[in-house]
RNA sequence: CGCGGAGUGGAGCAGUUCGGUAGCUCGUCGGGCUCAUAACCCGAAGGUCGUAGGUUCAAAUCCUACCUCCGCAA
């Protein structure tokens, strides 16, 4: 089977490194141009293309896909299927046509929730007890093709989103497999996803970043498990702006209004939400490293 | 050359403006107190002040170059 595989992060790199491992033939590898990234503005790669060097397939990085050129492309490879992961470009109906075992894509969440591009730390960020990912015959309209399998896990109650990110991308690429071989087979169940469930889990932003202490326990546990490692939650304590990588939650009666800090030590920093307690335990200064709460306090002077 | 911040005992920091004895809160080790303790008291060890060079009688501090880390930007 000639698979031409399309991706970009580490999440789509797991899967193409599984098939590599499995012994798959990768025709071609799409995934996005370098761009200038993190310090100092270097031209970066993504993991996949670096993966796909490294094994030596050869990268296109189209800036559009919609402009005949990548479909004259796919066609002269003439793949038996398409395997799209994270890929962050939606294709055509032209190139969805091309590949004869049909184009398929795993995507992080259990459909047909959480559509879009940032599914999982949606999943954590919504509070959901259960995350997945799903593999499906891809349609023109993003994320909305009939599905054929979808593996699912629990999330951790101390789960971040990062963490479960991991998780997924490792059983994503699992499914995949399974997947190609079902199609291989002639056995791929083709499930249409009642579109009325639909759900949508837009990219994130930095400005989700402040803790709102009115809201509960558990949803500020997820806020701040969900927006980890990027955005990251933060906090306006202490005259300054403070990251927080992890907290501890303790739901309790307290009279504090939510916000109060009711305490500062070797044990955290505690905050009264609405229904109780959250201590954090883990921040970042503004230039500062990551360190725990009890060593941010050491250096401040602060404790009550 | 995209912009900015930071490197000081094991941890987190002050000291740098205006050069002049290496300091704070913890931790560690020893001793004491206590029925007991992560509590309290006494004491000790532990630092090439990121690296290299320069200026100076004298550099953590001023000058130059470099290294590493962090934030913005995604």
């Amino acid at each position: 089977m000639k698979i031409v595989f399309m991706g970009t992060p580490d999440f789509a790199a797991a899967s193409l490194r599984r098939l590599y491992e499995d012994g798959r033939e990768i025709a071609a590898v799409f995934t996005q141009p370098d761009k200038p990234k993190y310090r100092g503005m270097k031209l970066t790669m993504s993991p996949v293309k670096e993966l796909a060097l490294e094994r030596g397939t050869p990268v296109y990085q189209p800036q559009t896909v919609r402009d005949g050129e990548a479909e004259s492309i796919l066609r002269a490879i003439a793949p038996d299927v398409i395997v799209v992961v994270a890929y962050g470009r939606i294709l055509p109906q032209p190139i969805l046509d091309i590949p004869p075992m049909g184009c398929i894509n795993i995507h992080g969440s259990i459909l047909p929730r959480l559509r879009g591009s940032a599914p999982v730390q949606w999943a954590v960020l919504n509070g959901d007890r259960e995350a997945g990912v799903t593999s499906m015959y891809m349609a023109a309209e993003m994320d909305a093709g009939d599905m054929i399998f979808i593996t699912k896990t629990p999330i951790g109650e101390d789960e971040t989103a990062g963490e479960l990110y991991a998780r997924l991308a490792g059983l994503g690429a699992e499914l995949l497999l399974e997947t190609l071989d079902a199609i291989g087979q002639g056995v791929a169940p083709r499930i249409p996803q009642d579109h009325s469930q639909a759900t949508y889990a837009p990219p994130l932003k930095k400005d989700m970043s402040p803790i709102d202490w009115t809201r509960s326990c558990r949803e500020i546990s997820c806020h701040v498990r969900g927006l980890n490692p990027w955005p990251v939650a933060t906090a306006e304590l202490f005259d300054t702006v403070l990251k927080v990588y992890a907290v501890k939650t303790e739901q309790s009666k307290t009279d504090a209004a939510p916000g109060t800090v009711l305490s500062a030590g070797e044990g955290g920093i505690q905050v009264a939400c609405a229904d109780g307690v959250v201590t954090i335990l883990e921040v970042q200064a503004p230039g500062k490293r990551r360190m725990a709460a009890a060593d941010y306090l050491r250096g401040r002077r602060l404790c009550l």
